[in-house]
DNA sequence: TGATGACCAAATTAGCACATTGGTCACCAA
DNA sequence: TTGGTGACCAATGTGCTAATTTGGTCATCA
């Protein structure tokens, strides 16, 4: 079978497990139920991955994708997305508006039941997705990190608000509420205070940074395309 | 029966509910179970208490006037405690040093389990307990929050942060194992650069702030002791 | 008159037969 | 020869009933 055509019928199992996913929920989704609408036999399924678990990761994985491909076009289209208050702005809104990772980040336990605790899910998170260390040290070399910060004091408090941001909603009073932009600007709005530098930064500080961080991202959007659509090896 | 015996007792009924729910989990403590340890009848326990909910809520709500004594406390030993980012370390730390309120704040599904859901406990959470818009509009007239803000403004992003502070924890990678003193700095920190006011106020608006927060406080411990003393009317 | 525990309805659990599901692999069609 | 398949199996889950436990009440008692 030509690796187009097998990319293809992998693209519609996960379009399948995907609807079925949002429809059902992570624990009354069956593989023989994927296999049957996706019109393959359920052995086919375990030609692309090993496991149920891995199936779903994939799922996921290539929502994650898709966030990150926007991620990079918007800091291609404007240099200035990539300061971090920006970047983790887009990145929550990004994944806030596809049902897959919005239900992993607010750990929507009704959508994922298990699949939350499983061991598969693990990357999907994480403070690699959110913000890798190798970004956050372009963003120090380019006098884009508050002046007195090194990249590893961000490790606790960054992913600690954000976490926040994700995870709130269903604590507050049901009459606030915000849209979606309102939300990621008061994210954004948190993050230049705390950990935006004194002063703005030159253009060219944004330019150098952004053509680093296009180049981190684009390996961690192939990297998770790759897990995605990974064939188990024996 | 004395007012004072009442209260005794009420404290060793409650005193046995808080220990056999640290150790078995909401679900396994029967009110049999409490009574009998509390060397009373089970009746008696309704004389204190119309339902079991009512109860646990008594157990957090006790703790709760414990947290809000020791904030109370800090403020009348030094009145720079009232500062927004003071106040919430503080909070945080007596919270957490809690186990029954760190269990409701850190959404302990383990040991509380259907009690995080019940209506009892509502009023232990919530903005209420976090910072009271009384509260807020005190350190607005003092000066104390950053000048274009005003009380409303934070009632989104503050409980946003102060969230993820609580329930992170298992989020976070292993191998990074803060201290509480070290979580409650880096959340003071975000709190006081990002709602703070610019310049550092004068000496008197602490005094003056604190004194009327002191207030503000007090009468939200007396309203908790209230709430968990309460004997049920008919 | 305050305290109690037997009592009851409602909810939970235990036990068991039956159905479903994740994963495998012998077989087959191209 | 080989990629695809679905019958097959152990293990897990589901429905059902009987038996138990539990929250809450209240007649009785000290």
């Amino acid at each position: 079978m030509l690796d187009d055509d097998r990319l293809a019928r992998a693209d519609r199992i996960l379009d399948t497990a995907k609807d079925l996913l949002l429809r059902w929920g992570y624990r009354r989704v069956s593989i023989d139920e994927i296999a049957k609408r996706a019109g393959v036999g359920k052995g086919t399924v375990y030609l692309h991955w090993r496991s149920r678990e891995q199936l779903f990761f994939a799922v996921g994985a290539r929502e994650a994708v898709e966030m990150i491909d926007a991620v990079v076009a918007a800091m291609r289209a404007d240099p200035t997305e990539v300061a971090l208050h920006r970047y983790m702005r887009r990145f929550f809104v990004e994944a806030m508006r596809r049902p897959v990772l919005r239900a992993i980040f607010t750990r929507d336990a009704e959508t994922l039941g298990a699949f939350l605790a499983s061991p598969a899910r693990r990357p999907l998170e994480g403070a690699k997705l959110l913000a890798s260390h190798d970004y956050l040290a372009v963003l120090a070399e380019y006098g884009l990190l508050r002046e007195d910060l090194r990249p590893e004091d961000l490790d606790y408090p960054l992913p600690t608000i954000v976490f926040g941001f994700f995870g709130v909603e269903p604590l507050l009073p049901p009459h606030l509420d915000l849209d979606l932009e309102a939300k990621a600007e008061h994210l954004a709005d948190i993050l230049r205070r705390v950990f935006g530098p004194a002063a703005e930064p030159a253009a060219t500080a944004y330019t150098g940074a952004a053509s680093r961080a296009i180049t981190i991202f684009g390996r961690l959007g192939r990297d998770f395309r790759d897990a995605a659509y990974t064939t188990p090896e024996r």
